[in-house]
DNA sequence: TTATTTGCAAATCATTTGCCCGAAG
DNA sequence: CTTCGGGCAAATGATTTGCAAATAA
């Protein structure tokens, strides 16, 4: 099981040249441009299999449609307020966050995820003027 | 501007006497019992003013639907990936984790929100049978 | 061959909106 | 009064799904 398709090829190297975590519909029209037949549903499938396989990584908050990251590495975001861009953090994720909590709480703390927010450099300055 | 009347209130009252973080619909149900003719329309319509104004927060994450918290107070969150609950964490909020990261983008960073996920207690207690 | 994946279109599901009426200020 | 909020139903928009045909193994 777990089939490889010229499909999902496409679409996973599409996620690994951007950083950009576009939603699925910037990729199923980026895809578009080898396959111009693929169609929507199958870009929707195969993100969710990727995602299930840990290849890529879904983000999604406070309402906005899903986004897609190419860097299945555990990492933080910061999401802009004004432009809506999520913008990769650099720097190590603190694990310890995980374990102060299960001690805290006794649950299985298996993962964390941190998003930020605020302005991004761009919409600061679009702000000034 | 900003009415008050009593569907607003028995929205928010609901959601400040429960700390399972429903969603709209089973808002909607709650609040049907007190206003049996009142709409889910209303009821999302108010949902998004409380949270404008700062009184509620709206929690959603990977793919889920809209959880609402009527703890306006930032704190962070635990979300079972067996029974979907999700839970308030208690302990401060680290406010230093905004100042570092503005530091090290030039970002303006004006909050940020941290999910904790794993197996809740009943969850693990069910697993080990 | 034969099980999985695709394309297509229709279906779902949460959420939003238009419209007209009733109620708050 | 006059304007905002409510009820209802229809609209929206992202995502999922059923199905027959295509394709990877």
């Amino acid at each position: 099981m777990e089939r490889k398709t010229k499909q999902k090829e496409s679409i996973i190297n599409i996620l690994r040249q951007t950083t950009s975590h576009p939603d699925a519909d910037w990729i199923y029209e980026r895809v578009r441009q080898e396959i111009p037949n693929i169609s929507l549903g199958t870009v929707y499938r195969n993100l969710k299999s990727l995602k299930e396989s840990g290849q890529i990584q879904e983000l999604n908050s406070m309402g906005e449609m899903s986004h897609f990251d190419g860097n299945a590495e555990p990492h933080y975001h910061f999401r802009c307020d004004c432009c809506g861009r999520i913008i990769d953090i650099e720097g190590p994720v603190d694990k310890t966050i995980e374990k102060r909590v299960a001690r805290k709480t006794g649950f299985r703390v298996t993962r964390h995820s941190l998003e930020v927010g605020g302005l991004c450099l761009d919409c600061q300055r679009a702000q000034n003027q």
